[in-house]
DNA sequence: GTGAAAGCGCTAACAC
DNA sequence: GTGTTAGCGCTTTCAC
């Protein structure tokens, strides 16, 4: 189609050029370049030099469409430029790095608009051998395609009926944090809550709302819905939230639960601007330790995105190279990290 | 190879199966699915009934053999959870996704390690149409990688020799910062720069160091090479730079520029650990227009990376539209927003 | 250990 | 408008 070009030696150089140049076989030189058996040392290193020379790359369509394989992965995110996503995708990128296969990154972009054309249509399938979908509110109609596929698949840090997933025990987090605050005297405790929009399968603002709830009944204290706040996870919903509590007449909590750092954040920096002292007057607790966290010296429970996304990969991964069974659900682990924004109540 | 499951309709349907369910031949269902002219109504509606009915998606492998494209463009980044590539990243895959191509992402993970892979090995060439290069550091070694490949290029927030680029004025953005700091009346400004490294191709600090030592020379303002602090663009070596500065003996500045919101943010957050008030005691400008800056109240240049990188994306797929010419070089704008952590000197 | 040849599923001339 | 027919560049039996 386009003329190839001789000199230098990149572009459409062929395995076929590389076979004559090195005069054996495409066959030979396939194995060759895949490092396969049933090759002579010999012939192995001619052809690898030639190929070398040339500027030898297979192309991906071709052997792609020989093998079946794209030798790439598809990763589905509702947002990359949030700190889950981000470390999430970077873990993904290193096991599959690691391992020589590409990342396809599918971007959601947030909820409605044009989504569904990534399930249904031309995107997904037949492009990736597998799949890593990112903790995200679906739509029961996406969900259904993606159960559908027959390709490995898998979420990480969101429950999703039916499909393996791995994530934090959101549930045992939560609580986690809740206790640290209650043990610390907090007795007025307000919450401020994720995204919840029912339309959507996202259980992990529900399991967090839950668990909040539980701890507090469970300690005895008693939980304001004046004091349950919403947010969805931004820092300027943090700031928001505490701009709402602070304003409302009546009693002020000394202590609140966020779930996220980003929120927490928006409440610390929001809070600061009011002349309200963190951890003095109101403590902070966050989820995630956000890359953030410890500059602000934010007290959370932490989890490691990044590495459960890359242990999703590896199973999807394993999966791939025939170990069947190698995909399964799995919790990640999440840690209490306590610094300067928790102290006892004011006396 | 793989048994077709006839059930449902996905997995390994072909065009060929649609040709056979819908009475005509394949190139015609080609021609129909890809909504080209030459194809009666009637029978392209049959066909998209059919096609749909059946769950058929072309396989890209062989679409890409047969046209020579793959309908993927590559983004090469060296991290993607830092704010300029996650938003740039966001940016790419909004034209990308709007024009049906897939957004293939390559992580170089820092400096060093095995880097290299990337541009020699199986992975870049054969695989996209274009490459898009967000703003990094590039070893020589890499650069003539990319200057052979003979794909359309582009780089995004950094120069690279001999290729079109498109980012703010490094130069007029830092002079502004400065200039910023000194008609507010600050005249002991320090300066916490981002990384140099020599054997890297990295103008992006070197230009903004210029900047603030030409704005002050041109001030009659003196610079204090103990007050020249040096970071790597992260709220840590910002939280760093801060101590050293404060741990020194001697007078201290009233006012710090920083090459990046991260940086300025861990200043600032270590101020307030430290009891400095900001801006009261210290005034801070930073570069970027971080997500976080709204909320810290921080005083920048604002930048949009994803509106540099979308317009990148652009030129890239106009170019493979057949727009000779459409990659070209660009400055994107760049705007002083003043907010809370700049004022002027104590008296 | 190596080669010949048959595809993989699609697109693009070119006929009709 | 629609069908026929070559490939695209690789992998993979199966002979040798």
């Amino acid at each position: 189609m386009a003329e190839r070009s001789q000199r230098g030696g990149h572009s459409g150089v062929s395995i076929e050029d590389v076979a004559a140049a090195a005069g054996v076989s495409t066959a030979t030189v396939s194995r060759a370049v895949r490092g396969l058996p049933r090759v002579s040392p010999a012939t192995r290193e001619k052809i690898l030099e030639v190929a070398g020379a040339l500027g030898y790359v297979a192309s991906s369509s071709a052997s792609g469409l020989a093998t079946g394989r794209t030798k790439t992965i598809g990763v589905l995110a509702p947002f990359v430029s949030r700190w889950f996503f981000s470390k999430a995708i970077e873990g993904a990128d290193r096991e599959l790095h690691a391992r020589h296969y590409n990342l396809s990154l599918f971007n959601l972009g947030g909820h409605g608009s044009n989504r569904e054309r990534l399930f249904s249509k031309t995107m997904v399938y037949k492009q990736i051998d597998a799949l890593l979908v990112l903790c995200m509110a679906l739509t029961t109609d996406e969900l259904e395609h993606l159960q559908k596929i027959d390709i490995p698949l898998i979420v990480v840090g969101g429950h999703v009926e039916e499909c393996a997933y791995i994530g934090i025990d959101d549930y045992a987090a939560s609580s986690t944090a809740v206790r640290h605050l209650i043990e610390l005297g907090h007795r007025d405790i307000a919450l401020l809550h994720g995204d919840d929009e029912t339309d959507l399968n996202f259980d992990v603002p529900r399991v967090r709302i839950l668990a909040f709830k539980d701890v507090m009944a469970g300690a005895g204290l008693a939980t304001r819905p004046e004091w349950d706040e919403w947010g969805d996870f931004t820092v300027r919903s943090g700031q928001e939230a505490f701009r709402r509590l602070w304003a409302r007449p009546g009693p002020k909590p000394t202590a609140i639960f966020c779930a996220s750092d980003e929120m927490a954040m928006g409440v610390i920096f929001e809070a600061a601007r009011a002349g309200v002292r963190v951890p003095e007057d109101l403590s902070v607790v966050g989820i995630d330790d956000h890359d953030f966290a410890d500059a602000v010296g934010l007290t959370t429970v932490g989890q490691r995105p990044d590495e459960q996304a890359e242990l999703a990969t590896k199973m999807l991964l394993d999966e791939l190279d025939g170990m069947v069974g190698a995909v399964q659900s799995a919790v990640a682990p999440h840690e209490l990290i306590v610094r300067r924004t928790t102290a006892p109540p004011p006396s």
